[in-house]
DNA sequence: CCCCAGGCAGTTA
DNA sequence: TAACTGCCTGGG
């Protein structure tokens, strides 16, 4: 597979791109950051810098980057090297459910974020709504994030550093609206720093060993576990179990209430490899059209 | 207004 | 180790 990419001035774009849908990639779930534009881009912060993303017929414009920027954060960022054809048929034979899901969300990518974001996030998004979410990440890079500078008019914020939020006390955290989880990110923080991620070591462990480590973690539980990793540490056969994959799970397969880690162990035998994708298309699927619910 | 949200930690049996 | 409970906060 190899991308056609031209690279112009402040602007990148890949021709013919195959399965890259903006609204399913960002607005499936996985990411807090990415917002929608008047003219159906959208422009979101990652790794402290500003990108604007809009699809024009089969070809995707990235604006405000450049070639040295796109292939050190975006490629990787944006799963470009990464065949969806294969994933889609390995995790969709002899399921049609899987198949409505993947064509109901056909263009979604994975994409790979940044540890202690991720981490502080999903931490974040433990009993709570995705609206919220967005909002408590956005006045956390307001407070404590590195100032990027102004793109369409509006100041753009980076996610604070977790030394920055290492040093903080719960009560200063709670201005943010971010309510009981102020001490569990801070204490994680603090953890952080004392020993920092290792990213090469974690994705040599396997699966049960890294999600071992990561649950020593202040208010990372086994969801919020297996969201990092899926969106951070590339441990593609993860299977993360919130309210809305349990639902699905339950209404097309078990027809019965059914334990999370029950339904997590299924996934990941049926999916195999790539259970982490299917998940995302489940869970993006449900959402959308509130399959499941009472 | 009340209900609840992409769970989790802490506490009991 | 399984089951139960309370939880900041604001969107719907």
């Amino acid at each position: 597979m190899q991308l056609d990419i031209i690279y112009n001035h402040n602007e990148v774009i890949v021709k013919n791109m195959e399965d890259f849908e903006p609204q399913h990639i960002f607005e499936c779930g996985q990411s807090f950051r990415w917002n929608r534009e008047i003219d159906g881009s959208y422009t979101g912060i990652a790794y402290k810098k500003i990108l604007n993303v809009k699809k024009i017929d089969r070809d995707i414009i990235f604006k405000n980057t450049n070639k040295k920027e796109f292939n050190e954060i975006w490629m990787e960022y944006f799963d470009l090297n990464t065949d969806y054809k294969i994933i889609k048929k390995e995790i969709s034979k002899d399921d049609p459910i899987m198949k409505k899901a993947i064509d109901f969300g056909n263009g979604i990518r994975i994409l790979k974020q940044e540890p202690w974001e991720t981490i502080a996030s999903f931490i974040i998004s433990a009993n709570n709504n995705i609206p919220r979410i967005k909002k408590t990440v956005e006045i956390l890079s307001e407070n404590y994030g590195d100032y990027l500078g102004q793109y369409n008019d509006i100041d753009r914020y980076a996610f604070p550093d977790v030394k920055t939020i290492a040093g903080l006390t719960p009560e200063e955290l709670k201005s943010s609206g971010i309510g009981y989880r102020a001490s569990y990110i801070i204490k994680t923080a603090q953890m952080i720093v004392d020993e920092p991620i290792d990213l090469c070591k974690l994705q040599k462990l396997d699966i049960k060993k890294c999600e071992k480590s990561l649950l020593q973690y202040h208010g990372v539980g086994p969801k919020v576990a297996h969201c990092i990793l899926f969106f951070c540490i590339g441990q593609m056969e993860a299977f993360p179990v919130d309210t809305w994959v349990k639902r699905v799970m339950e209404y097309f397969y078990f027809k019965e209430e059914t334990k999370p880690k029950v339904i997590q162990e299924f996934a990941t035998k049926k999916y195999g490899k790539y259970a982490g994708y299917a998940q995302q298309y489940l869970f993006y699927y449900a959402r959308e059209l509130n399959i499941g619910k009472k």
